[in-house]
DNA sequence: TCTGGGGTCCTAGGACCC
DNA sequence: TCTGGGGTCCTAGGACCC
């Protein structure tokens, strides 16, 4: 019955410990310690060496809870450095990219991979092959799994970490319930907390008891999202690998402040700030924005000093991505909902209804938006060649008492990182 | 005095993901 | 004292229309 078949086969590609690992490329000396990479403001643990999870150090776990842990045991820790992160990551893509380039890359650390094209026999060697390739080339560890659906690759997948081979393919099984009745309902993806909650209540435990309740029932009680996970948990494809890139319909600035903010100006600055990060996004990928989200907060952790959260939204007249235009409209929403007297944690903007910007002259245009536009460029090109914010507007302010805290930064920069000796296992 | 029914579009908020 | 940031999609419900 071996004769060559080509199913349908989807590979998840996934770095583990992908923060620690990046890390540990540049300080060998931290190779099989137990090491932690902190999320922005040095707030929760977001990434954890096997070391560091078998201390018991919980994942999104805030770092100061866990700190006796971590001294106690010398665990190294790390600020996030996220421009290192996305050039490790590219270079695992590309890497990837030479199986197929069917590739849906779904997150800094992840990729799907259609390897139909292989056959069902030797589809578990090209997973192992993939694996050695990608840490020779790049020195970062990966868990494969492969299935005929994208939710069972991620079961493969969880199942892979497991694993020191680090490979699970699931593919030319032919009863795979027995496998499905050992993964918990909340390990399924797509199914967060509240599902699993509303699961149990209905008896439902594990995949294989999601898998066996009619379609009928789940898209009735919960929603066709729901419906779909089980259809994928039956082998049948349902959610399609997204590999055009899409231009994205939003674009996000936000952070917590090193120190809370009550002063006005001070969140100005800060508002401000996130607004031109964000103008300069949108027009590094030619979009524009024809509403603008501004939003504050005090912190959610600590009411002695009372909660206040708000948001106001702006449109556009005419959609754009004009800093200069933004960071007005920007400040304006932020005098309407700034309330004296709170300790803010936290502010952001986000710019939604983007679309591609035709770039041409219309009915409104004027010379003056040209001027506009000619400047926004340069200002784009100067602050790619000489760091961001060499050029800025006045409005973002220049001491930044409020800024992140980074305190156990690796300070790898990615400037340097090109200069850096090829990293090749041997 | 009786006060329909069905359709579309938009938005806010929730749930999920990494 | 200290609790991240950035996305997508779906649904319910309101506004509006005929």
């Amino acid at each position: 019955m071996s004769s060559t078949q080509y199913t349908k086969k989807i590979a998840l590609i996934d770095c583990n410990s992908f923060y620690v690992s990046c890390e540990r490329l540049f300080n060998p000396k931290i190779r099989r310690k137990p090491v932690v990479v902190l999320s922005n403001n040095d707030g929760c643990i977001i990434s954890r060496s096997n070391e560091a999870k078998a201390l018991g150090i919980k994942m999104g776990e805030p770092y100061f809870k866990e700190k006796e842990i971590i001294v106690k045991n010398n665990v190294q820790v790390f600020s996030s450095n996220y421009s290192l992160y996305g050039d490790i990551s590219r270079r695992v893509m590309r890497t990837l990219k030479r199986f197929n380039s069917d590739i849906e890359i779904y997150s800094i650390d992840e990729a799907f991979l259609d390897l139909s094209n292989f056959s069902d026999n030797e589809i578990e060697d090209v997973g192992h092959e993939i694996r050695s390739i990608v840490l020779k080339w790049t020195g970062i560890p990966t868990s494969i799994g492969i299935a005929k659906t994208k939710t069972l690759s991620k079961i493969a997948n969880h199942i892979a970490k497991k694993k020191k081979s680090g490979v699970v393919s699931l593919v030319g099984i032919e009863n795979i319930d027995p496998i499905l009745e050992k993964v918990e309902i909340n390990d399924i993806w797509g199914v967060g907390k509240q599902l699993t909650k509303f699961y149990n209540k209905n008896g439902i435990y594990n995949a294989k008891q999601l898998k066996n309740k009619s379609n009928t029932w789940i898209k009735k009680s919960s929603n066709v999202l729901s419906s779909r996970t089980a259809m994928e948990l039956r082998g049948i494809p349902c959610i399609d690998l997204e590999v055009t890139s899409s231009k994205r319909k939003s674009c996000v600035v936000s952070r917590s402040f090193g120190k809370r903010v009550e002063n006005f100006q001070e969140l100005r600055e800060a508002v401000a700030g996130y607004s031109l990060n964000a103008s300069e996004k949108i027009r590094s990928e030619s979009l524009v924005t024809k509403s603008i989200t501004v939003f504050v907060r005090t912190s959610p952790f600590q009411n002695q000093y009372g909660f206040y959260s708000n948001s106001k939204t702006v449109d556009f007249p005419i959609a754009t991505n004009n800093s200069i235009e933004i960071v007005k409209s920007a400040l304006n929403a932020l005098e309407t909902i700034f309330k004296n007297g709170y300790r803010y944690q936290k502010a952001g903007v986000m710019l939604s209804h983007l679309s591609e910007s035709t770039n041409n002259k219309n009915l409104f245009s004027s010379e003056r938006d040209e001027k506009i536009n000619s400047l926004m460029k340069s200002i784009d090109n100067t602050n790619y060649r000489y760091g961001r914010s060499t050029l800025s507007l006045a409005s973002a302010g220049i001491h930044k008492r409020w800024n992140m805290r980074r305190e156990y930064s690796s300070k790898i920069d990615t400037a340097d990182f090109y200069s850096l000796p090829m990293i090749k296992a041997i």
